[in-house]
DNA sequence: TACGGGTAATTGAATCTTCAATAGAACTAC
DNA sequence: GTAGTTCTATTGAAGATTCAATTACCCGTA
């Protein structure tokens, strides 16, 4: 084990920060669409992606690529989802282990219903804070650590 | 209701790689955290900020504060460090309904053991990822977004 | 063909979070 | 002092997430 090499005093403040505006910027938006559209955001951007993927049809596996979860966090969603009406399953024909998620109009219908309240809060959550410069470099900085794990 | 300003382009990627990037960050530190020390990146705000306090005391809404978390979800947290036995409640003389949460001992020990990996994990997942130009914007970007969020 | 290792997705249990409701105490104004 | 309001914190239930285990399948190789 080598020595720690502790945060300094500006690191902390950096990390702490960055995790408590996080924290309340995706709580902000979270209970927008909890209050407004009774999903939790989670669950919103499984409905963006299999909107805009074509047949609004994903994979498992690539949902839970572009929505950054896990296996089993994107399967009990899908699962709620399900019960909902908003998404179905359909079988793979060419790989009998994969399973498609699937768009259902009602979904999509549901999502469309949610966007301007959602788009609202992300606008005064994030876009209407900072200024382009800003914005510019937030989009640099989140690119280079996405990029670092994964 | 105004007509609605959607996202461009850019800012739906912005937006997008925030998301992600943020997940994938605060996943990568949970993660560490419970595999190495058994316990949840919430619970380790919470050690944490206590141990700084005087007497490594806070009452239970500046804690709730300090960690940018809802006072019930604080209250159940607390409950489970107290069920562990790394902090303890105890009341508060000049205001009845209010209740101080203490560090034991014995949780700072445990704050003591898991620091090395959590910094760890930090450095690796934010600051050994970003030059010192972006580490200072996002401290600035971070700082702008929780102001307005307060 | 049969083996073995890896992949896709799901499941159940334990845990954590949210929400709404509540209790009790403190403040405010009369 | 007391009625009404606000503040502090907790509770229980419903819902979401994690982890480990599992099922079923694919594919390369002998």
């Amino acid at each position: 084990m080598t020595e720690t090499r502790w945060l300094n005093a500006d690191e902390q403040r950096t990390w702490r920060a960055y995790l408590n505006s996080h924290r309340l910027v995706l709580d902000a938006i979270d209970a927008q669409l909890r209050r407004d559209s009774g999903m939790p955001q989670a669950y919103y951007e499984i409905l963006v992606q299999l909107s805009e993927a074509p047949e609004r049809t994903l994979r498992m596996a690539e949902l839970a690529d572009a929505t950054c979860v896990s296996a089993s966090r994107l399967s009990h969603a899908v699962t709620r989802l399900q019960e909902r009406g908003w998404v179905r399953r359909e079988d793979c024909p060419t790989d009998r282990r994969g399973q498609f998620a699937v768009l259902t109009d009602e979904g999509y219908a549901v999502l469309a219903a949610a966007a301007p309240g959602h788009v609202g809060a992300v606008r005064g959550a994030i876009f209407d804070a900072l200024d382009a410069e800003q914005v510019r470099r937030l989009d640099e900085i989140s690119q280079t650590l996405a990029r670092r794990l994964t």
